[in-house]
DNA sequence: AACTGTGTTGAG
DNA sequence: TCAACACAGTTG
């Protein structure tokens, strides 16, 4: 969706001319950390002073080569052979590339230039289900962002993620948009009335003492099973989901606004989902939600920062398209520069 | 003319 | 496996 990657069109050779540009050879942001161990990638930070220095500086990522014009190669090797993943104009572009591609490649245990994706990770899913071919192929065209924000939109598991066969057919109950005490420190979700009578009028909830509620079992986007404790609130008359909320809202980085869609499976077992979308784009730029917080991490500030310290995988990638120097999917999307 | 990405090699 | 280096093949 929305952008490109690290890979991305924009940042690559279109806007050359114009635009801030990183410049040559020289590093346009501050010397990032190789997050593993050091696979012996020598650094170097090349006082560009000296004419004399006709050698390309080293990259102090890990799979990342620079290119004669300044800019950076990344490459994975894979069966003795290497596999080009593209070229990009920042450093951390090409180290993201790779990230990509090695845990494609290798696994999530992979050695990467930033931290590695956690395990439910919805990029790692969505890397799962690509081939390599494809997933080499998005890096190299610079559409590795666009199609993982896409899929990440379209509420279903990538794919070939879960065989389409194993999937049930789900019966959307609702949606709720989630409000800003949805996602505080309430630990709660409020369950629109007429939508909980509807869906989820089960016994044992509204009873005058009984009223601790039950525990309703939720599958999310990944095969995740969340269980909240649903219950009625005669203080509030209202239904809430209370317990095991907050992990929830904090594991998919809910914001409020952001939308929660509740589902029923149509088969026997009435298995129950639920699915949570980042607040849509609002046309014409890019939503600060969808952009900066999809991991639940504020990346903004970092990115604006440069570095990546702390970011994995989709943030890392991001992080690095908008830092500084950066021309790419940022400063494209979003209306101003910086 | 500029740039990409392959050929190739030596180190780890 | 991996990066350094050179440069042939492409692209604009």
């Amino acid at each position: 969706m929305d952008s490109s990657s690290c890979i991305d069109e924009s940042s690559a050779s279109s806007d050359a001319g114009a635009a801030i540009l990183s410049p040559s050879p020289t590093p346009p942001s501050p010397p990032p950390p190789l997050q593993r161990m050091g696979s012996g990638t020598s650094t170097l930070t090349i006082a560009e002073s000296s004419s004399e220095s006709r050698k390309l500086p080293s990259s102090q990522y890990k799979g990342v080569v620079p290119q004669p014009n300044g800019r950076w190669g990344a490459q994975i090797y894979e069966k003795h052979q290497r596999v080009w993943l593209g070229t990009f104009n920042l450093e951390r572009e090409a180290a993201c590339a790779y990230d990509a591609a090695a845990q494609r490649f290798r696994g999530r245990d992979a050695a990467t230039n930033f931290p590695p994706l956690s395990p439910d990770a919805h990029e790692l899913a969505f890397l799962l289900s690509r081939s390599k071919a494809e997933v080499v192929d998005m890096l190299r065209k610079h559409t590795y962002l666009d199609e993982l924000h896409h899929s990440r939109l379209r509420l279903s598991p990538p794919p070939s993620f879960l065989p389409s066969a194993s999937k049930p057919p789900r019966e959307h109950l609702f949606d709720k948009s989630v409000t800003p005490s949805d996602v505080g420190k309430l630990n709660r979700l409020v369950i629109p009335k007429q939508q909980a009578e509807k869906h989820f009028s089960l016994p044992g909830v509204v009873g005058g003492e009984g009223a601790k509620g039950l525990l309703l079992s939720f599958e999310d986007g990944v095969g995740k099973v969340w269980r909240f404790r649903y219950s009625y609130w005669n203080s509030s008359q209202s239904y809430v989901l209370t317990k095991g909320w907050s992990r929830f809202v904090k594991e998919k980085g809910l914001k409020a606004g952001d939308t929660v869609g509740f589902y029923r499976s149509k088969g026997g077992d009435g298995q129950l989902y639920i699915e949570c979308r980042i607040r849509a784009a609002v046309d014409g730029g890019v939503s600060p939600d969808k952009v900066f917080r999809l991991f639940g991490v504020d990346i903004m500030k970092a990115a604006v920062g440069a570095n990546e310290n702390g970011k994995r995988g989709l943030e890392a990638m991001e992080a690095a398209m908008s830092g500084p120097g950066s021309v790419g999917w940022f400063k494209k999307q979003c209306v101003v520069g910086m």
